[in-house]
DNA sequence: GTGGTCTAGACCACT
DNA sequence: GTGGTCTAGACCACG
């Protein structure tokens, strides 16, 4: 999977890297049980300090994307199993009042919204998320 | 319009704030034309250093949410005439290809979240946003 | 409370601090609520780097220990409320396996081992953890 | 005795091997003078570097846990006579500090973590650690 | 002044 | 070669 980052975005370049990790793992681009790059590997592709990747590898890790192995690096976890905690829907739950109040006042219609949904869902159902 | 601000949350406080007017101004809560508190008044209220209140009205006024008044403050854009531009178009497209990924992973259905969108919805809906 | 680091030490200092930080709550030494020192200040009053203390305090921020508010800096968490998971109590568990089963063969008694937990819960009891 | 390995644990195997190997001589499973398996019987077993496996054996013997003989390879040491020495005191002292703080404050009473302890020095008791 | 991000380079433990 | 630790310095966002 080929990363793109923007240098000149807002975002932190190793939220980036997560968001798109996390991304290739829903639509498919990323297998379970599939290695990932070392972290020198990837900072050099990027063109990045490896300590940036270290971070994103160690957050995956926390959150329980990715499994750390001593020696042979870093994996997509294969036996995957994020659940839709309390925490995560209030976030969740935060984020989409903000985005979806914005969005209306913009002129987008629910229809609109829900269609941007529908579009990323079916990116994701065909390829099966487990 | 009672503003919840919290202090430990990882959100910035002057996004915090931003975020809550411009749900209030969907929902109804704010009118158009409707004055907002002075920038001393709500930091005072808030407890917080009015530097930050300056921003978030300014920011708000940038993007054309209010209209500040040299004398009479700040109020509520009583012309309010945001659009989708293709800028926000696709700030929003990536904001929501990052947020579906992971509520999927987590375990999310297409109707679950439709379904967040549509509660959303429904509080905009009978106001009018105009 | 008064930091004490052994840089010869193979333990890393950023474990050093957090178990430290762990046990002045535990004591009493540190209460709930209570500001922690800037990561700057603590890196300089331990004479290293202040990206060491960052870790440090995005490690206990994680765990639940510590909030980091934007303004003020890092505090002792007021509402404190770790639970003994079932992820801790495996760990718990095979630490002392191991801990004990040395300890076993090098002569200590169970009486001696029991000794060292009761004298150790003495400096808790009386303080109260919550 | 089977040893149980978990390559994604953060405990280097190198330790969880060593760590295995000394419950077993605790709990009587590994008699002393008992033949160990070869470097690279074990190494083949476990599926790891015979490096590593050879690491084990050294700092097992060095710390009086093993004896190795040029020829006929490793044996548990026929007369095992460890002893408390200050230093392990100390590091034991320092390890239940640490581990005791945070299982307080995890709710474990005093009562729970004993009965840990009993639990384990049962499975001892009745070999007879010499 | 607070925490956080990114870069860069040295060194270490593990396999 | 793998990840991880520590140092050091620059710069930024926030309040």
């Amino acid at each position: 999977m080929l990363l793109q980052i923007q240098f000149e975005s807002e975002i932190p370049i190793y939220q980036q890297i997560k968001n798109q990790i996390i991304r290739g793992i829903a639509t498919g681009a990323l297998q379970q049980g599939e290695d990932l790059p070392s972290v020198r590997q990837l900072a050099s592709d990027i063109g990045i300090n490896f300590h940036t990747v270290i971070k994103v590898y160690n957050q995956l890790k926390q959150e329980g994307w990715v499994i750390i192995h001593r020696k042979s690096g870093v994996m997509i976890n294969p036996d995957l199993n994020l659940t839709k905690t309390p925490e995560y829907m209030e976030l969740l739950d935060d984020l989409m009042k903000t985005t979806t109040a914005e969005a209306f006042m913009r002129g987008l219609t629910k229809e609109e919204f829900i269609n941007i949904i529908e579009k990323n869902y079916d990116n994701y159902k065909t390829q099966g998320g487990k």
